[in-house]
Formats: structure tokens, sequence, C-alpha cells
DNA sequence: AATTCATTATACCGAACGGTACAATAACAA
DNA sequence: TTGTTATTGTACCGTTCGGTATAATGAATT
């Protein structure tokens, strides 16, 4: 492998681990075999770094989850593909889901939450837009779209975290429970 | 006030904003007015500052959090009282919230999520606790206690984002819709 | 008044932080 | 073969990091 990914890769690993600001340049640099110059030649600096590695992994992330996110008229059915594209694009993924975990709910003027928010806003603006779309069918879904799209986000890393974690087996009837269980909580307001 | 709740106060914000990590130990003093040995003489070190803000608040929200939590057979008036209490401690200390929230979904060998981890899997235990007793009356529970806790968990996490972000008005209507909405999913189940 | 002990400031420590100037090398095109 | 550009190592920069030795206070006790 080139330098440049093998320093994507491995920063990947570390920060997942310790987070953005608890790994230090030197040790990735000394991890991925190379020295400073090199990373900072590809990257111009650390911000850079973790820009390419969210920009790349998020690139790969929309490109299923927009596709699953298409809407026909049956909500259960797009929810269903939307789960999928989700659990299985993380659960490929693992260091990465817990890399933008950690940035999705760090401190409001962090580094790593200002560059991961445009990511997670476009998630979230997807569910919303899914709902609106939906409540021509579901009139109970009015007026709640933007609790609705927040309240799927954050059980959809809940999930996600157990699966990695190895305590969730992805497959059909999970996913099957896992939708009902959200639709009947919206269905009964 | 004396200068060990003043420091309390400041870091408390500070680490709000910018993370445990993001906030050096000079910031905080001059912040707070005072010199190093002062903090240093109260707290041990920066890591019992963050045990020490930690302890106080948890020991007040647990006082509240586990009093709701009393179940007398009842599962939606017992999770009534635990949403009712858990928002109105977080909007109470919105900036405890925003803390303890990025300390929990922080990397696992960070240091903020070693000192917050046994304080969110008291939360945790306690929700299963809950569903493993009213199971007794709701045979749908069974074998989902883990699950159940964990989701509930993060949708309170959420609901209570949007509460400090004034974008939900916590009132008894709020919290009949947010409990309806929980139980019917694991009533569907 | 003398002693004691908690509190605080001055001034400093070595290590790690992100980042770079500069020169050497490698790769490739003209 | 020469010129050009991308890539990389050596050695270093100033700043900030968490933490501390020492001594000076302040207040309370004897």
């Amino acid at each position: 492998m080139d330098n440049k990914n093998t320093i994507i890769n491995v920063a990947t690993k570390l920060f997942s681990q310790r987070g953005y600001e608890g790994v230090g340049v030197q040790e990735i640099v000394d991890t991925s075999g190379i020295t400073k110059p090199t990373l900072y030649h590809f990257f111009g600096n650390k911000r850079g770094l973790l820009d390419t590695i969210l920009k790349t992994n998020y690139s790969t992330f929309f490109d299923k989850f927009e596709t699953a996110s298409n809407y026909k008229g049956d909500i259960v059915l797009t929810l269903t593909q939307i789960f999928w594209a989700y659990f299985l694009f993380f659960k490929k993924n693992p260091e990465f889901f817990r890399l933008s975990l950690a940035l999705t709910y760090s401190t409001l003027q962090s580094e790593g939450y200002l560059a991961i928010t445009d990511y997670e806003q476009r998630i979230i603006k997807s569910f919303e837009q899914l709902f609106i779309i939906a409540s021509t069918n579901h009139g109970n879904l009015k007026g709640h779209h933007k609790l609705f799209a927040i309240s799927l986000s954050g059980l959809l890393n809940y999930y996600t975290l157990e699966i990695i974690n190895e305590k969730i087996v992805v497959n059909d009837d999970f996913i099957t429970k896992a939708v009902k269980h959200y639709m009947h909580g919206i269905y009964a307001l």
C-alpha cells in the first residue's frame, strides 16, 4: 500500500481508539513507518487528514444510504432499506463508526465536531425529507419531522454500536423488529 | 464563591464547550483568576478535577433518578417519572449534560470515557432492572431487556439535546407523547 | 505570642504538541 | 540526458501540555 493510504488507515484506527485530539501526529507517522513531512505533504495539516478520512468514508456511505432512502410510497420498505444500508456499511467499517460517533457527540467548538457536523446534518436532513414526503400518506407524521429524524438517527447509532460489539446479529428478523419498533411508536402518536 | 467551586464551575463550562482534552489546565486557572498550585491542591491532577465534576453532578442526578425509577406495577407511570426526572435535571444543568454526552460517546480508551463509563453503566443497568421486573406483567419485554435499556438511554439523550437547545418544551403533553412513542414500539414487537 | 496547617503565588520542569526549512532522493517527461 | 516535479528524511521551531519544588501567606489553635 502507498504511504498516503497507510497514513489514512493508521490514523483512522488510532483516532477511533483514543480520539482525534488524543492522538499526536508523531505517533501516526511512527506507526505508519514514515516521517512528518510525508504526512504534511499529503494532507497539509492534522485537520486535513481528518477531513480526508471523513470525506472518503462518507462518500461511500452516502452512495448506499441515498439509494436506500428512495421512497416509493412504502415507508416501512424504505426504512427497512435504510436500516440495512446503515448497519451493513458500519459493520464493514467499525473503526470509522466509532470515530464518527465520537466526533458527532463531541463538544460544539471542538475541531472534530466542526469537521463532521455537515455530514451528520446531511443524514438528518435526509430523514426529515423522507418523513415530509411520507406524511402525504401518513397524516400522523405531520409536524413531527424533525423529532422523528433525530430520534431515528439516535436509534440507528445505538443499534449500530451493539452490532459492531457483536451483541446483535444483522439479519432480516432483526431489521424487521427494529423497523417495527420504530414505526409503531410513530403510528401510536 | 470559594476557589474550589469557582474552578469546578469554570472547568465544567470550558469542558462542555471544547471537551476535556481540548481545554488546558492553564486556561482553567487563568479564567478562574487563580494559579495552578491552587487547582492541584484541591484536585490532585486534571483527572481529579473531572472526577469531582462527575461525582458531584451524578450524585444529585441519581438521587432523583432512582427515586423516579421506583416500579409499582405501572410501567407507563414509572417511565413517565423517569422522563420527568431526566429531562428536568439536565435542563437545569445543560453544560453538564453536554459534557457528559461528549464523554459518553468518546473513544473507549480516552480518559474522559474511562471517567464516565461507570455512571453511564449504572443508568443502563437501572433501565435493564426495570424491564426485568416489569416483564412479569408485560411478557413481550422478555429477552429484550438489554436492547430496550440501551435504546431508551439513547432516546432520552436525543430528547434532552433538543430540550436544552430549546427546540422542545418539557410539559405533560410532551412527556406523555414521548413515553407513548417509546412504549408502543415495545408493545408492537 | 507562638505554632500549626491549609491555601496560594512565583518560577520552573521535561515532554509532547502541531508544524516547517532544507536538502536529498525518486520518478518521469522532454 | 537533462530538467521538473513529487516524495521523503534530518533536524529543528516556538508553544503548550500536565505537573511541581519552594516559599510566602492566611487563618485558626494552643
